[in-house]
Formats: C-alpha cells, sequence, structure tokens
DNA sequence: TACTGATTTAGTACCTGGTGATAAAGTTTT
DNA sequence: AAAACTTTATCACCAGGTACTAAATCAGTA
C-alpha cells in the first residue's frame, strides 16, 4: 500500500509549487484550473507544502518590503550610530543583510559599505547640512552577507567656517579592517549652498 | 454652508493620513480607536482621501516590491547601461527619483551617484567577477530630484592577467559634470578569490 | 472478492476586512 | 426653523480563504 509509481500527487506538488513561485498573486481558484483538480486539492497540496494563503503571501511580501524600505532609503544615515561626539569621531554598527549582497556571491555591494562610512562620517560633521565633497576609499577585503561592519570616523581637520572638514574613515569586520576611506565634507555654517553628493 | 472654521474634518484627514503613512497595515477598525469615530467615518474618509483599503494596499506594497525585486537582479548594475564596449568605454543613465534623494533637500544621496559610477566602473571590465579594490572621487555639485545623470567610463589601463584595471568615470547632467572618480578594479579571470567590495 | 488505506472531491459553517446603499441622527450655517 | 453638511448605524454582500465532516474513488493486496 506504499507507493511506487505513485508520482502524480508529487509531481503536482511541484508544478504547484513552481507555480506559486512564478506568481505569487494567483488563487487557489486559479490553480485549479491549471492543475485540473478540485480546489480541496489545492488547498490540501498548500497544507502539506507550508504554503500560505495569497493574501497571506501578500501581506509577507509588503511587509517584508516595508522593512527594506526602512532600513535603506528612509534612512537618512545608514548602519546604527553608536557613539558620536560632534567635530572629533563617530562610531556606526551595519548588519550586511540579503538586501546588501549580490545574490551570486553574496558578497556586499560597495556602494552599502561606501554609504556606511559617507554618512557617518556626514554625521560626525556638526551642521546642520554637511555635504560630501570628495572622498579616496579603499575596499580591503570583501564583505559577506551577515557580517557585522563597525565604522570608526576620525575627524582630522576643520579648517574655518563654511568650509572644508577632513574626515577619516576605517571600517572593520571583528579585527579585520575592510575598507577604509578618507572624505572631504562640505560644511555650510548658515548657508546652505554647498558642494557635494550627500 | 460652506465652511469657515471647520476644521475638525480636516484636522481628522490628516491624521488619517499619517497614521496610515507610519503603519500602512493598521485596520479600519484599529484606526477607529485612534481618532474615536466610527468605523464608517473612517472609510468616508478613506474614500475622500482616495486611500485604498487594507488589502489592497498591503497587494500594492507587494506588487511593487515584487517588480523591483526583478529590477534588482539588474539592480546589481545601477542606473541603465546604453552602450558597453567591453574594456574600453561605457555610457549609464540614471534618474534621480524620490527614493534617491534627502527629503529635506531633494539632493542625491552620494551614494547613489556613486553606485551608478561604481556599477559601471565593475560593468565596463569584461570578466566573470569583478570587484572594486579602490577609489578616488569628487562629488563636483549636488544633484538634485528628477536629474538625469549621464555617466560615461573610460578603460584607463588594464594590467595582466587576475589584476588590476583603471576605469574612470565622468557624470554629466547635460552638459555640467557633478561627478568624477577613478576606480580601481579587480578582474579575477579564472578564480573568484579577489578583493573588493562590488 | 472484499477489505484496507490513501487520495480526492464535496459541502457546510465561519472568518476578516472590507464595499455599497440607505436611512437616521447630530451639528452647523444661513 | 429650514437647508446643508457630517457622522453614525444597519444591512446585504464579496473575495479568498480556514476548519471540519463526510463521501466517493482508486489501488493493491490478503
Amino acid at each position: 500500500m506504499p507507493n511506487i509509481e505513485r508520482l502524480p500527487k508529487r509531481q503536482r506538488h511541484q508544478q504547484l509549487t513552481q507555480l506559486i513561485e512564478e506568481n505569487p498573486f494567483i488563487t487557489d481558484r486559479e490553480l485549479t484550473r491549471m492543475l485540473k483538480v478540485s480546489i480541496q486539492t489545492i488547498r490540501l497540496d498548500r497544507m502539506e507544502l507550508g504554503i500560505p494563503e495569497l493574501r497571506e503571501r501578500m501581506k509577507l511580501m509588503a511587509e517584508r518590503s516595508y522593512d527594506s524600505v526602512r532600513s535603506l532609503p528612509l534612512h537618512e544615515v545608514i548602519g546604527d550610530i553608536i557613539d558620536l561626539e560632534l567635530d572629533r569621531s563617530g562610531i556606526s554598527v551595519f548588519e550586511i543583510g540579503q538586501d546588501h549582497v549580490f545574490s551570486r556571491s553574496s558578497i556586499a555591494r560597495g556602494h552599502h559599505v561606501f554609504a556606511q562610512a559617507n554618512s557617518l562620517a556626514v554625521a560626525v560633521i556638526d551642521d546642520f547640512i554637511a555635504l560630501t565633497a570628495a572622498a579616496d576609499i579603499r575596499f580591503i577585503r570583501p564583505v559577506k552577507l551577515g557580517e557585522k561592519c563597525i565604522a570608526k570616523a576620525y575627524v582630522r581637520s576643520i579648517s574655518g567656517e563654511r568650509s572644508k572638514a577632513k574626515v577619516e574613515v576605517f571600517t572593520y569586520v571583528g579585527d579585520e579592517m575592510v575598507f577604509q576611506g578618507n572624505f572631504v565634507i562640505y560644511r555650510s555654517a548658515g548657508k546652505q549652498e554647498s558642494e557635494g553628493g550627500e
């Protein structure tokens, strides 16, 4: 009574999984048409496969995107600043997540590592509007998914009012340095006309 | 019959808009508790404000993220590459959208401008895995919301197998140069052990 | 052949988070 | 007070399910 050559079910499970993966917005009813089985079978199959219902799937996707939206573009500072002495130094922590890596290699895309350092360099300058004017950076070793980047910024020089500041940033994973950068930050004491990209 | 000093409704509309913006996953029922009005009022308000129901909101977010998930693999290159001569030069276009700017100033965050240039510098190198090792960059003027950035990359030198390439990138808005960068890209002919962040 | 067990189908009740229409009450404004 | 606007209250209905029970179908034996 167990089964040899009782594939139709497993085959259907495969197809079902694939169909939903291809189009997560498909309803059970539509699936019955594609697979030519009753809606109850579809539902049993979903249960067995642990695939949630349409609305749950959409909710999950929405939540996932909502989280990554607020961790990416909404955050004007990338990484959590855990220490800040204005015009002197600062430390921030940023953990590399799925959203930050190349899918094929799980290596963080450079601009995220750059963004953490850049954000910190800007944050450490005590000014209403501070913008990056230039930077000189080194990626010392690739950063992988899950690694926690600790960036330390040191203000090296501040010249006068409405002028440039030099900030040096080192990023570590553990005690390994993975990134180093020298930033020139424009500070606009008073006026907000200035140069830079951030 | 029109109204002067009939704020409570508009005030509520404002609050409603804000509440939903803060937490798009809120139900009408929860909103009645926050705003102390009946659920019908909430629904009339949503109608007037053109705010779709919870499920519709989740669906939109899910669809948006689904689209951007499929444009994110393309997102490995930021900007549209419109011309590419491998190991020689390339051009990409990237329009600054809401997601790319500081809300307070509508100035593009530096890392997006950097990311376009960096992506192009990597793409122009004809190698399976190419990673940024270092960069020397200048933000010449701020880039604003809606501006179209045209990045041009030129390969300046390629040294041997499994070695460094130097790529220079200029980014323009119209005929104004807004960014300039010198990138050192590692190319790993064969092996994929190499350095860099991108 | 009849029994066993898995698989599939059917049907009902119920749930959430709404829409839409209609009516009634409350509040201003005129 | 009458007209106009705003809010609340009902009621019927919908999609896309869950949860549960029951029956039908099919296969492979014992």
